[in-house]
DNA sequence: ACTCGAAACCGAGTCCGGTTCGACTTGAGT
DNA sequence: ACTCAAGTCGAACCGGACTCGGTTTCGAGT
């Protein structure tokens, strides 16, 4: 039998376990939109009211517990895409999604790079979202090329770069403000007439 | 007397302190090629067949033996751009210099982002060699542009964020080969006939 | 209601690496 | 040779990741 890599956190079953999954995951969001995703894990637990091995038993590694903080948002981030391709025009829908895209990755500190680090990790705990992703995208922008708006050479994998690379200058670089002016560039000298 | 940041590591006066120095300077380079800018310390101290405490007497922190590591390359790069302004015409000589910085900012694994942080950080090591580079995109950019090559509303810091975006995407996305292709597709949506 | 096994919980303990500090050693100027 | 600042040393401290074996608690089945 194969190992599929790491198994995805999920809600226990007793009512006690649920209390404290549910409670570590809201502070571990919290935590981590404050201080990124580094934050210390112990912190998470102490803030929690749990023990380090109670969370530990829930997410075996800080990996597990960032995906699971994520989880919903690339969700949401993927219906949206499919949402853009079925209301608007071709090239519309892939520059809307895009902008989603930055935006989730930017969601906490930190996220970008692990999210990067598991796109080509069969072991992640991402990976299949990356996958999800990395296939939303494929879509968007073959059907914008179709439409004639996005030059032909673009590959699939430059947009998944240009996302990660965008988002990575918005949480490092000094504070900008409003849509991604690296994605805005790169679109300018990507998209035709 | 205001603080002017912390003190760049000098090589020291006496013999043995300069050996030690140089020695650990080497088997930093190394490590870091090797193993990125998070390579224990420890580690280096070690190879160097140095104390950790002689390690922290050169260099107080990891930071400032990472900028040692660099200080070299930063010199080169610099005395490249000039040397591209002179003899390249303005686009090329832009063009040219961007390639160099992404493959400096690409190092050791980890290093744009160190470098990053720092270009807003007056107390870090990097902050005086951070902005000789964005003062040496600015003169190219703005030569570039009164050339008419480079449209008139890209600014100095977009420069520096496509360089280290491009070196980031470099180091932590699947191995690309050849010219940066981030790099490449942020020119086409920027130069002019 | 009671039993009992699995599910959860707990937190001390291990490991590891960064960084500090005070005692000791040594190079080099006089 | 003498001196002392420069340099060296490494034990010790700290904080955080992760483990594990003992204990408690839930809840399904009777």
């Amino acid at each position: 039998m194969p190992d599929n890599g790491p198994r995805l956190a999920r809600r226990p079953v007793r009512a006690d376990g649920r209390r404290n999954y549910d409670a570590i995951l809201e502070v571990a969001r919290e935590t981590f939109a404050a201080e990124g995703t580094g934050a210390s894990v112990e912190e998470v637990a102490r803030r929690a009211g749990v023990a380090i091995g109670t969370l530990y038993g829930h997410f075996p590694t800080r990996e597990a517990l960032v995906e699971a903080s994520l989880r919903d948002g690339l969700t949401a981030l993927l219906e949206a895409g499919a949402h853009a391709a079925d209301t608007l025009p071709p090239l519309p829908a892939l520059v809307d999604w895009l902008h989603r895209a930055v935006e989730y990755c930017g969601t906490y500190r930190g996220a970008v790079t692990l999210l990067t680090r598991s796109v080509d990790d069969e072991q992640s705990y991402w990976h299949a979202g990356c996958a999800a992703m990395e296939q939303c995208a494929e879509t968007l922008l073959r059907t914008a090329q179709a439409a004639g708006r996005v030059r032909a050479d673009v590959e699939p994998r430059d947009v998944v770069d240009v996302i990660s690379a965008a988002a990575w200058v918005r949480e490092n670089s000094g504070p900008r403000t409003g849509p991604s002016r690296l994605l805005d560039l790169f679109l300018t000298g990507v998209t035709t007439a």
